[in-house]
DNA sequence: TTGCGTGCAAAGGTTTTGCATGGCA
DNA sequence: TGCCATGCAAAACCTTTGCACGCAA
C-alpha cells in the first residue's frame, strides 16, 4: 500500500461506482476510458490510470497481468463473495486467450502445503495459471 | 508449441550458448542486446526477439513475465536437472525478487486434478507462482 | 533453388510524465 | 489558501511488423 488518496474526487467516485457494477469482470483501463467517453463524462486517461493504481493501492480493486503485451485488466474486489472463505484463482488458456475464473478447494488446499512445507506464501491474485482450457484441449 | 525452427542460424546458437552460460540468471531481450552489442557480435532486435519467442515454443528456455512494464524475463531450462522426473515449478518473491525452482509432488498432484475435474491442463513451463518467500514474510 | 531467417526502420499499443489548470478541504 | 488531482499532449517503453536481402539446406 504504496499510495492512499487523500481527496474525494468526482472522477474517483465515478470510477469506483463503475468498477464495483461490472464486479466479477476483468476490465482494462481503455475499457475504462472508452465507457467513460460513451457516456459523455469523460476522465482523463493519465487520472484513470492514476487512480487505478491508487485503488490497487487502497485494496479496493485488484490487478492482473495477464500477458506481456496485453493491457493490465482490473478487477472489484467484491469482499461480500468472499464470504465463502474461498479465493477466485485465475485460469488462462495459451491458445484462445480465455480467462478463467477457478474456485477450488484442492488448489486451496496447495497453497496451504506451499507455506506450511515450502515457506512460500503464494498470492492468488497476482498467479495467473497458464495452460489450455477444456475447449482447446 | 506453436513454431519451430527449420534452420540453424549463427544467431540462434550463440543465442542458445550465450543463455546456457549465464542459466540460473533472468535475462531480458535488451540484456541479450547489450551483451551481444558489447561482444561487437550484434544481432538484429528483431531476430533476437523472434528467436527467444522461438527457444520458448520449443521449450528450451522460460519466458516469466514479472511486471506489467518491465520487460520479459529469459531463462535457460537446465534439462540435466530434470533426469528424476519431477517437474520444476518456479516461485517469484514479490518483496526480493528472488526466484525459487520447487520440485513438489503435491503441487504436481493438484495440477493433475486441475486437469481431472476442472478440464484445465496447467503449463509448468509457462506458469510462475508470485508470492512472499521465507526470508521475506 | 527454395523459402526461412535476418536486420533495419517504423509502427504499434500501453503506460508514464511534465506542466498548467482546476477543485477539494 | 494550500495542495492534491486532473487533463492534455508528448514521451517513454517494450515489442511487433513490413520488406528487402542474405543464407541454410
Amino acid at each position: 500500500m504504496k499510495s492512499r488518496s487523500k481527496y474525494k474526487t468526482r472522477q474517483r467516485e465515478i470510477l469506483v461506482e463503475y468498477l464495483k457494477s461490472v464486479a466479477g469482470e476483468h476490465i482494462t483501463a481503455s475499457d475504462v476510458f472508452n465507457y467513460f467517453k460513451e457516456q459523455g463524462a469523460t476522465i482523463g486517461q493519465s487520472t484513470i490510470y492514476r487512480q487505478l493504481e491508487s485503488l490497487v493501492d487502497d485494496g479496493i480493486i485488484n490487478k492482473y497481468i495477464i500477458d506481456a503485451n496485453s493491457p493490465a485488466c482490473f478487477e472489484y474486489v467484491d469482499h461480500d463473495s468472499h464470504k465463502d472463505g474461498k479465493v477466485c484463482y485465475h485460469c488462462k488458456c495459451e491458445k484462445c486467450g480465455c480467462l478463467i475464473h477457478l474456485k477450488c478447494d484442492e488448489l486451496s488446499g496447495t497453497l496451504d502445503h506451499l507455506y506450511a512445507e515450502h515457506r512460500f506464501k503464494l498470492d492468488p491474485k497476482r498467479t495467473v495459471f497458464y495452460g489450455v482450457c477444456e475447449k482447446c484441449i
